[in-house]
DNA sequence: TAAATTTATGCAATCGGTTGCATTATAAGT
DNA sequence: ACTTATAATGCAACCGATTGCATAAATTTA
């Protein structure tokens, strides 16, 4: 029933030539007759030929497939940097295989394993949380294949990390709220295991040395990032002997939740505590008072990965380089806006 | 440089035996004795085995990838229907490639036909607005691939869809506001090209009629519905000689964007219009006044749409139905409650 | 016009598994 | 002990394209 398919062979019968003269005239190899080639061509659109990839990928032994892996696909963040890896992939003519960890180290060894059996050309990837080391990488390495790492990165020798500078991040932030009188910040963190929070907490810091307010740990809470968890610390927060006057948090969903708690308590923002997030999602406009955060671009951060890949596997001089770092900035809103410009 | 890739034939050869044993013995056929079989799984383990699936490809043909091509990733809808589909297509041992529509016809049929040639063994679509036609998968159909429409839907004898009952939800919706004493609603909608949107209008009208209301066509705005064009629609209907008392919105976006309007306006929601949106996004809570909306379950959505998609690849019996109608469900909130309960 | 180049094409091995059929070794039946 | 059924393994063709090397044809040069 399946219609037979067609394949050089059968174009080479049609035209009385070798199957080897049509697999270099339907690459356009230099070596073949003009009129040859245009014949091929022709012939080939006629008979519907479909090129099959995995004879050509057995011989040459690439697949033109990327992997990503990041830890979730329902974040907006992560999904605006993988329309930007598409949008670049996709123009190059390379295919794209997801796969998310979940934030599982396991998950993620294991599709990092999958994707090594794909025979991917090359795979970006973006840390689950409990990743601790990259030993799970250096078969691919052995092999290779080049490897990217953005937003949750960790240093190794022979991959480019593509980052935002999260410490002066997490500084620019905190020193926002430090410029608008705050003088009690609580920072709400992630797992400081991943670099994005254990930066932004170390630019937190600086800033609060840099203004005389000695660092206080019980300021810190280290949470897992979700609406709820959230909602849990700021009723811890809600129950300090002293209150805060400002929160800076490490993702935007955890400062809607906060504010929304707080404002449930009767809080003003940001007249008593003053609140900046991170990320600038779309909620961010959307929160009443709109959220103070920082501007972190997602979707040129997928595309320069993409590009940065791409390159590296075209042995295209720029490839080489170890760290990539975009620029950020804090977009001022009403969330701490406590003293007006005039 | 490249260590030599470990085959069949260097195991076959370490054991003295044929390679036929050894891809037998490796995929544990029954033919193949207990004892060689474990000799064989040990030395593939020493020896560092990996399948080369290009092989297995080229003589099985199929690929054990699933394509997946959605209108846009960074929407929270369609991720968490993308999250969905990875969690089943993985459990389940396939690869997912992903492309991006972007909405236009142009680059649907562009991204069917490169996913022809990566020899896909299904695939998954949520239509573009653009697209009218099912010309472009004719060829996929032609060889047997089974195709699955999730969400934005088209009708074609030979595949199944993944569908809500947009009618009955936009009936809802509409019905709900009726009860809260709105007379007079605004329904802004998308391209009635996609049957998400023409059958929520639908359900709109039949909702009218059933109160005895007379459908009046210059209620309904067609748009594109993102932020901004809502936002120009809403001004649009500020305008209007007569404001309604209540709009239904075909996406949470939208509702977001119209009630902010609204509220910058100086219209009070839900007391001079009552609001109601479509999707049940995360912003629907943060919104205030919290947005009543239909809840659209996107990870289920595809959990099952990959469900069915695998079990027709393994040629189970339940793979051969026409439509699959998931429960969706009106969520009260304030942007609509006019009237309390007690 | 013969020799030297250049251009166009073909031969045949190769990539690494898979699988129908044949063959051999082992166990069971008479 | 001898045939027959059963289990275990091997042979070799095949999937479809690629590519180094050889060959043939066309063109230029001497």
């Amino acid at each position: 029933m399946t219609k037979k398919e067609i394949t050089i062979y059968d174009i080479a019968e049609a035209l009385s030539i070798s199957p080897a003269t049509v697999s270099r005239g339907l690459k356009n190899h230099p070596g073949i007759g003009k009129d040859t080639k245009k014949r091929i061509a022709d012939t080939a659109r006629k008979m519907g030929y479909q090129q099959n990839m995995f004879a050509t990928n057995l011989r040459r032994k690439n697949t033109n497939t990327i992997g990503v892996i990041i830890p979730r696909l329902e974040s907006y963040f992560h999904s605006t940097v993988i329309s930007g890896i598409e949008k670049v992939a996709n123009a190059h003519g390379y295919n794209l295989i997801i796969s998310q960890s979940q934030e599982s180290y396991k998950k993620e060894v294991n599709s990092v394993s999958t994707m090594y059996n794909s025979r991917i050309d090359g795979l970006m990837i973006s840390l689950a949380n409990e990743t601790k080391t990259t030993d799970h990488f250096e078969e691919l390495l052995k092999k290779q294949v080049p490897l990217i790492f953005f937003d949750r990165v960790i240093e190794h020798p022979d991959c480019t990390s593509i980052v935002i500078d999260n410490k002066k991040a997490g500084y620019d932030a905190t020193i926002h709220l430090l410029e608008q009188g705050c003088k009690r910040i609580v920072h709400i963190d992630g797992n400081v295991n991943r670099n994005v929070y254990a930066d932004r907490l170390e630019g937190y810091k600086q800033a609060l040395q840099q203004h005389n307010i000695e660092f206080d740990q019980s300021l810190v809470l280290n949470i897992e990032l979700t609406d709820q968890a959230t909602a849990v610390a700021t009723q811890k927060i809600l129950t300090m002997k002293q209150l805060p006057d400002g929160i800076f948090t490490a993702n935007d969903i955890s400062a809607v939740s906060c504010i929304r708690e707080l404002k449930r308590a009767g809080v003003r923002v940001p007249e008593d505590i003053a609140v900046v997030g991170f990320n600038n999602e779309p909620i961010a406009t959307v929160i009443e008072p709109n959220l103070t955060t920082i501007n972190y671009p997602g979707k040129e951060m997928g595309e320069i990965a993409a590009t940065t890949l791409i390159n590296k596997l075209k042995k295209q001089p720029s490839g080489n380089l170890n760290t990539i770092v975009l620029r950020h900035n804090l977009i001022i809103r009403d969330s701490s806006l406590r003293k007006r410009k005039h």
